[in-house]
Order: structure tokens, then C-alpha cells, then sequence
DNA sequence: AAAAAAG
């Protein structure tokens, strides 16, 4: 076990739970009772305070400062303007389309843009308005008087944050004299002069590269920082090392905002510890994807059956777009070559291509030229694409070990469903250990998974109803 | 196993 494992184990965590809407049903229902895919112990929800229903959930320090603060960032808003925003960012805003705050958006941004600054952990799905929620955030907070990075945006991959920056682009439209820049793979810099950009936004290792080794900005000087994907970003196995780095450069002054659509209790225990006197909030199951995403499983042979059973399905995908995922680079490279010998036209995106393959491809298959993308787990979190209305499993996602990993499965069929449309989720099956891990996702979120007789074409037709 | 880095 690692050492931040133990050190959250360690940790005294202090005990209270109080219910701050008296209105609502009595605060029995927040106990983890029916299907609550991400909080796995109750023990974990007893911490926290909840307001029911909204899914807002408040620790004690931030509950104090609503006390003495008449003004608190508690409240939720109810429209743009009662944020009172600088009116070229509110035009921003309706300018994307937005006209009233979504839920995530209702909940957060008082204590996003509260001053003093407040940190943040949040949960939601992406596709409800979270990204939007932490660019106004990085956008409001930027002193244009001083040259120099005075937020960072860290992502998982790539293409997140790209398609973060191109948010924080159209949202600060109006904005001109705020100056963005990505630190990512690819991008060319000078180490001879400092960094002038307001705002990074970028990956971990070009971060560190830019921050730390060549010190072309001074992480003191940073006034928010944004994790999203949190969860990926500080779990053990993956960037861990690289952000828990860039954390600990950062002034202590600096407001921390956390996002992840989930969160485990190691994971969510590391947070609290590294993140001083957060505000947690947590969106509950009814902006939770899975409800309005139909999942399948077929079964197949073996890889040759799984081809024949995406050969099948291709047909019926006229109706938008598809992603098809599988466990490595190898597998979507071999379905792709594959598919396309046979005559279908697919585009593949993995970490075997160059930033700017990555790039073309993902632009394609947005503007709709590509119909259907083959990757791996690289884009299994946080891509918005609207018309993906089926995603597939060539591979079910599993962790080292082999087990269900019912996380990456969120994330991976959360692609289609959303902004509350109704989605199609299929997972190719071969054989026992493939079935094994199939029940124990539909087990996890008590959700069904049906079956689909990929041979017969009734079968398929039925599923887009 | 994938991803992030100049690796």
C-alpha cells in the first residue's frame, strides 16, 4: 500500500452530519440506500453534509463560514446574471448557447467564484455543465494587469484539454486581453523567455517540463488550479506523482477546485486531505447517466465473432455516430485495418498516433465525416461528442488484475446519453471470463444488461426503440 | 493495459 493510502488512513477525520434543508424528508435518505453507483459506504456519506436533493454536499468549515457570511457562497443561483460577472464573460455565456445554470453549474459557482476563494471538490458527470462551471472560474479570477500563468488547468489526456481550452476560448470570446496557452505534447516553447499567458491549460508532464524544469512561470504566482478527471489524476497507479509534484509548488493561497464525474473512498480521502477546508459537491443519480442509456451484451466466440457482431451493428448506425472501444492499442489498430479492408470507412485514435493525428481525427469524427472511431481508454473520460448515440465494448474494460473496472465503464458508455438523451451501450462477450465481468458491471450498477442476438436483424433493428 | 513527458 502506498504512503498516501496510509496517511488517509491515519488521518482523524472529524464526525458530523447535518441536514441544512429542514423542508426535505427526513435525513434518513442520506444513507447510500438505492443504487448509488459512486458512494459505495455509507460511512463515507456520514462525513458530509448533504442538501437534499440538490446532491449538494458541504463540509463543516465551509458550513461555518455560511454562518458568520451572510453572503454565502451556499446559496444556489438560480440565473447567469446573479453571479455577477464581469458583463464580457456573461456575454460569453449566452453567446455558447447558455441560459440558465445546469444543476452542477447552479450548485458550484457561488463557491467557485466566492471571495474569498473557496476549494472545491466536486462530482458530475461531464456533459452537465462542469467544464463551463471551472472555465468561468479560471476565466473570472485572471488579473490582466499581470503577465504571467496565474491559473493552471491540468487534464488526463490530450484531446481534454483541448476541448477545455476551446470552452475557456469561446466562453472568454469578449474577452481578448486574457491570454491562454496549452501546455501539452507537441507544443513549442521558448526557454529562453518566461511564459506571459494567463492561463494553462495543459497535461501533467509538459506542466512539470514548463513549471518546474525550465521555470518559464513561477508556481507560486498561480491563483487556481483545476484538476479535472481529479480522480485518474490522483489515483495511485496513474499521474499521481506528476500532479502531487505540481500540488505541492503551489501557494498555499491558491484556490484548489476538483472535478470528476467519480470518485472512490481512497481516492475522495486523498482529495480531503490535499485540498485545505473544500467544498464537496456531489450531483446525485438523476443527472447520473446510466438511466437513460440501453445496455447489451452480446455473445461471441471469440475475436473473430466479436468482428462479425460489429460488422452487424455497423448497419444500424446511420443513425449517428459510434464509438467502439478496446483494451490496447493493438486490438484497435488490428479492428481498424481490419474494418476498413472490408470496405467501412473508420477512423482510429490512440496513443500510437502524433498530436496532430490525434488532432485530425478527432476533428473528423466531430464534424461528422467519420461516423464510427476505434480507440482505447484514451478517450474513455470526458469527450463531449452530441451525436454518439452507440458505444461499444470490442473489450470490456478490466483493471490489472483482470477485474471488472465498473469506473472506466461509467465513463466509457457516459460518451453516449448525453445532455439527457437516450443512448445505446454494447459489450461484445467472449467467452466465461468476459460473461464473469459483464454481470459484475450489470451486479455494480444494478443496471440490466440484455441480451442482443447480433445474428438476427429484427434483434438489432429493436434496439434503437 | 493506457496515458502523460524529450523518456
Amino acid at each position: 500500500m502506498t504512503d498516501w493510502v496510509k496517511i488517509a488512513e491515519d488521518q482523524e477525520i472529524p464526525k458530523f452530519k447535518i441536514d441544512l434543508n429542514a423542508d426535505e424528508p427526513a435525513p434518513t435518505t442520506t444513507a447510500s440506500k438505492d443504487n448509488e453507483p459512486d458512494v459505495a459506504d455509507p460511512a463515507e456519506t456520514s462525513l458530509l453534509i448533504k442538501i437534499l436533493g440538490k446532491g449538494l454536499v458541504n463540509t463543516k468549515q465551509s458550513l461555518d463560514i455560511q454562518q458568520k457570511n451572510p453572503n454565502s457562497p451556499l446559496h444556489s443561483v438560480k440565473t447567469f446574471e446573479a453571479l455577477h460577472l464581469k458583463p464580457e464573460l456573461l456575454k460569453g455565456i449566452y453567446a455558447m448557447g447558455f441560459n440558465t445554470p445546469s444543476k452542477i453549474q447552479e450548485t458550484a459557482l457561488p463557491t467557485l467564484l466566492a471571495d474569498p476563494p473557496q476549494n472545491m471538490i466536486a462530482q458530475s458527470q461531464s456533459g452537465t455543465g462542469k467544464t463551463a462551471a471551472f472555465v468561468l472560474a479560471m476565466l473570472s479570477r485572471v488579473n490582466v494587469a499581470l503577465d504571467h500563468p496565474q491559473v493552471l488547468c491540468l487534464s488526463p489526456t490530450y484531446e481534454l484539454a483541448i476541448q477545455t481550452g476551446e470552452v475557456a476560448a469561446r466562453m472568454g470570446q469578449f474577452c481578448p486581453e486574457i491570454k491562454l496557452r496549452f501546455a501539452v505534447r507537441g507544443e513549442e516553447v521558448d526557454r529562453n523567455s518566461k511564459i506571459t499567458e494567463h492561463i494553462l491549460i495543459g497535461t501533467p508532464g509538459k506542466m512539470l517540463d514548463w513549471g518546474l524544469k525550465m521555470r518559464l512561470f513561477d508556481m507560486k504566482k498561480i491563483r487556481v488550479f483545476v484538476l479535472d478527471e481529479a480522480d485518474v489524476m490522483i489515483a495511485t497507479q496513474g499521474h499521481h506523482d506528476q500532479c502531487i509534484r505540481i500540488h505541492k509548488m503551489l501557494s498555499s493561497q491558491c484556490q484548489m477546485l476538483f472535478f470528476s464525474a467519480t470518485y472512490d473512498k481512497e481516492v475522495m480521502d486523498f482529495a480531503r486531505l490535499i485540498v485545505p477546508e473544500p467544498t464537496i459537491i456531489r450531483l446525485m443519480r438523476e443527472e447520473e447517466s446510466l438511466d437513460n442509456i440501453k445496455q447489451y451484451y452480446v455473445n461471441c466466440k471469440n475475436e473473430e465473432g466479436k468482428y462479425n457482431a460489429i460488422q452487424n451493428i455497423y448497419g444500424c448506425i446511420s443513425i449517428g455516430q459510434a464509438i467502439i472501444f478496446c483494451h490496447t492499442r493493438k486490438t484497435a489498430a488490428w479492428l481498424a485495418s481490419k474494418m476498413t479492408t472490408d470496405g467501412h470507412s473508420v477512423a482510429v485514435l490512440s496513443g500510437d498516433l502524433t498530436v496532430e493525428q490525434r488532432l485530425a481525427v478527432l476533428d473528423r469524427f466531430r464534424s461528422g465525416q467519420e461516423k464510427v472511431l476505434i480507440t482505447t481508454n484514451v478517450l474513455s473520460r470526458g469527450i463531449d461528442i452530441e451525436q454518439v448515440t452507440i458505444v461499444v465494448n470490442f473489450d470490456l474494460p478490466v483493471d490489472l488484475r483482470g477485474n471488472a473496472d465498473c469506473e472506466t465503464y461509467l465513463h466509457r458508455i457516459g460518451r453516449t446519453g448525453r445532455f439527457g438523451k437516450s443512448g445505446i451501450a454494447i459489450n461484445l462477450i467472449d467467452g466465461e471470463k468476459s460473461m464473469s465481468v459483464c454481470r459484475a458491471i450489470e451486479k455494480h450498477f444494478q443496471k440490466d444488461i440484455i441480451y442482443l442476438n447480433t445474428d438476427n436483424a429484427d434483434d438489432i433493428e429493436k434496439i434503437g426503440n
